[in-house]
DNA sequence: ATATGTATGTGTAAACTGCACATATATATG
DNA sequence: CATATATATGTGCAGTTTACACATACATAT
């Protein structure tokens, strides 16, 4: 396995992190699928893959979170535009809560990771051999 | 939906995220499944499933990233023990990377989602009703 | 022989996600 | 009208991950 491989493997994002990143960027200004790509590159997604936009974002209005209307005055390919709903903005601040309790779990990985010395001694820690 | 099933449903864990604490966790001693049941419960896991923990641990082994033999001396049953390899120590540390990459991410949620007003006006924000 | 606690493991189904592909509109060009 | 391009939305499918239920096995006590 070489270096470029293994960081490809390892991609740390919870499930469904997408949907937060789009209810709190709702929460700020109407916006529909085209233009969130890019602003969803802020919080992880680089390359964010259009199919997976779209389907989550008709998940989270057949969820309630969210709702659309077309757009057709703006010229070119109508828009489905998306503004966030009162529910979507309770269920927002549920995903705030879940994530601060996550990052206090991150700080216990890394305390353990950087501040203890590795390869304490335990249990039998075979030191020569398996 | 009522509060306590909105809760349930967000479950705020990256993918595999059970793979760096074992691995985390076996850097300081050797252990096994029964055991490290009750260590990752530090890390989130508040309700780990044996099934999942035995399964993940299969597969790091296959992975190599752990090593395991069987320990018959202590009385009861069989236990697996397992300890870390050379390569589940440099895989631990691209997972601590791609950590501290997505905790940068989560910091600009929490700036976003604390730090500005909400309903901030940039497109037509419909002002009324929908 | 039965029950209990310890310990490891599999089968299955649901959910999530990346990739490839399909569709449709507006505009420019010939 | 025909074609190409940029914009914009959407579906099919397959691989991975994971929760839940279930199965297996050993040691000890009674």
């Amino acid at each position: 396995m070489s270096k470029e491989e293994k960081k490809r493997e390892v991609e740390v994002r919870p499930r469904n992190w997408l949907v937060p990143v789009i209810l709190l960027t709702l929460r700020e200004w109407n916006s529909y699928g085209y233009e969130l790509m890019e602003r969803t590159a802020a919080f992880g997604f680089e390359a964010m893959n259009p199919g997976t936009l779209y389907r989550t974002l008709r998940q989270m209005e057949k969820n309630g979170v969210v709702k659309s209307k077309w757009e057709t005055s703006k010229g070119g390919p109508a828009r489905r535009v998306y503004s966030i709903t009162d529910a979507g903005e309770a269920y927002l601040d549920f995903w705030a809560d879940a994530l601060e309790q996550y990052r206090r779990n991150v700080d216990v990985f890394f305390r353990m990771y950087t501040g203890r010395p590795p390869r304490n001694d335990k249990n039998d820690k075979e030191g020569g051999d398996g």
